[in-house]
DNA sequence: AACTCCTACGTCAACGTTGACGTATCCGGC
DNA sequence: GCCGGATACGTCAACGTTGACGTAGGAGTT
């Protein structure tokens, strides 16, 4: 900058204001530092003006995540990003992993670089960390889990009642043993979705039977052990309701090497690409992904902006997508041995 | 920092020192810095830091990414991330889709942040915005695609050969009317791609029909209709050599719908989520997504550490993975009308 | 002619941090 | 008792930028 307005022959004051294009500026002393700087490749440093501003703004916000290989992480990601980027907002993206230690880290490192806010989609076990940082003053909003704390926007998605439409759907067509295959159970929409399986059961009468619940499924490893598992009772489930994606997918695989893709039904809770490709094509409860992933962004941007209306807690609905798997009859199927 | 200094009754210099371990301070003044630190609940600001420090280094990485839906994206974003984190670097993410203005306004973006270095994984047509942030020095690996400036690293993987052998596996077979279907012409791996499918043809003396070929196919839709076109010719493809992860989609979707899925022969690039559990199962050429980014990470954060060894680029061995639908055999089809 | 007001600049200090360098204190050796 | 050297601090300025404020000159008003 420095060299800059020397070429021009003005103060670095005169260059600042042409390039914020602040008035104070006439025309040809425009012009003139508008040339040295092209020619000299000057780049504004984003870090320095916000250390001097008023604001102290860095126009980037922060994303935690948990898993980017998962479509729906990487999805909501996509739609933080766009809406972020027009807002002239960047994205400072990191994975937890599920790691309590890894997310404590991160977060300090995404608060050492002075983000504007956070978008945090993995918040696991114990807040205390997140709530920390909220009370130093950045604005945060939780994606798929509520607050433990005051003060918080969060976003989820229609989980209880999307898991009980499902398990009421395939009660519909006569199942009676249906299983549920979920995900941790330390995850606010695990439970919700079991609750809604539960509610879904109670209202039409239907008996839980508990050896047909698996949880703590994390990753389609543990969902084929489970669902193997499942196929070895004496009484085997006519219908699964798989409560995350990742879970669906082991169940498929299991069900695929057994050749009983086609008799025994599936609703899975998570779309997931290609599902409608499959044979059969698997029902699955859609969450609006970009819708949600629009409205973290909207509520935290405009947090930044200064809104200090009463936190929000956005429902976004979700929307069973019924594809012929979800829609399969009850079959005796016997004992896998 | 002034705040923690008064509280422990030291100079902020010491509270730096304290902070950022070096020696210098004494025990009974770290811990008082500690502590005040703590009740205050201070975090250092890495901005700052890195605007006084002498090397600059911001520990903040760019990645400029297409299309993050993409699982092929999404994946190479992850595994940079992953390698990035462990060195302490976060990663600032931005897709340009493929436009060229938003791929400059975000170069922008992230050169005002200072970044550290850039990662580009979506450079098509011009590089004159990248070659200029280059030569201001900012350490730049791109990937899928060689620079058209110097002093750049870059990493690939086996395009052409792997198409190639691909186009070979399925002669191999007994196919001779073996269709293209791909991506832009604007992309170097397009290209490469194509160049293999031709070689492929030529090293077997198989007659290229250019009828067989469609190019800039940019999404799963456009393959669609593609493919309808290929079907209705009165000679139609008994096998297809779809070049992209998403024009594979593309083409299945229509073949299903035909229901000619387990008669003519598929081949993608790029592996995809669930190609084992279609029937039959898709035969793709697998990128390594993994080793290619964390040989991204590493080539620019060696770069970043000071290294100035001349300009590598590595070739990243994909595979192919026989799963059926390449393994079709010919099967003349009468033509679609 | 003296005044106000506006425009187009410049000067200075500060944002939070650290490199360079200074100073006070203490310890061991002779 | 004095010196050399280490150790534990502090002081000052600077990184690139901008807010607050100052000033010079011209236009308009009375």
């Amino acid at each position: 900058m420095r060299d800059v307005a020397a070429l021009a022959k003005v103060s670095t004051k005169t260059v600042s204001r042409v390039i914020n294009g602040l008035p104070g500026a006439g025309a040809e002393v425009t012009d003139r530092v508008r040339a040295a700087a092209r020619t000299l490749g000057y780049r504004p440093d984003l870090t320095a003006s916000s250390l001097r501003r008023s604001d102290r703004r860095s126009a980037t916000i922060g994303v935690l995540f948990e898993d980017l290989s998962n479509p729906f992480d990487a999805a909501l990601l996509r739609a933080v990003e766009d809406h972020a980027r027009r807002h002239g907002v960047l994205v400072l993206a990191g994975s937890t992993e599920d790691d309590h230690t890894l997310q404590r880290e991160l977060l300090f490192s995404l608060s050492a670089r002075r983000v504007d806010a956070l978008v945090v989609m993995a918040a696991g076990g114990h807040q205390d960390a997140l709530q920390h940082e909220r009370e130093r003053g950045t604005p945060m909003v939780l994606v798929d889990r509520p607050p433990t704390f005051g003060g918080t926007d969060c976003v989820t998605t229609t989980n209880r009642d999307s898991a009980r439409d499902a398990v009421l759907s395939l009660i519909a067509l006569g199942h009676r043993d249906i299983a549920f295959l979920g995900d941790r159970r330390t995850l606010w929409t695990s439970q919700e979705r079991y609750t809604g399986y539960v509610e879904g059961l109670a209202r039409a009468g239907v008996a839980l039977r508990t050896e047909l619940v698996h949880t703590d499924l994390h990753g389609a490893d543990l969902a084929e052990t489970a669902t193997a598992a499942l196929l070895r009772l004496d009484r085997p489930p006519t219908a699964l309701f798989t409560a995350q994606n990742l879970v669906t997918v082991g169940a498929l695989r299991v069900l695929r090497a057994r050749d009983l893709h086609r008799r025994v039904a599936v609703i899975g809770f998570d779309d997931f690409p290609l599902a409608d490709l499959l044979d059969p094509a698997i029902t699955v409860v859609r969450q609006d992904v970009p819708g949600i992933g629009r409205k973290a962004a909207e509520l935290v941007l405009a947090r930044v902006d200064g809104d200090t209306s009463p936190p929000v807690h956005a429902v976004v609905p979700a929307a069973l997508i019924r594809r012929g798997s979800g829609e399969i009859s009850p079959d005796r199927i016997s004992p896998d041995r």
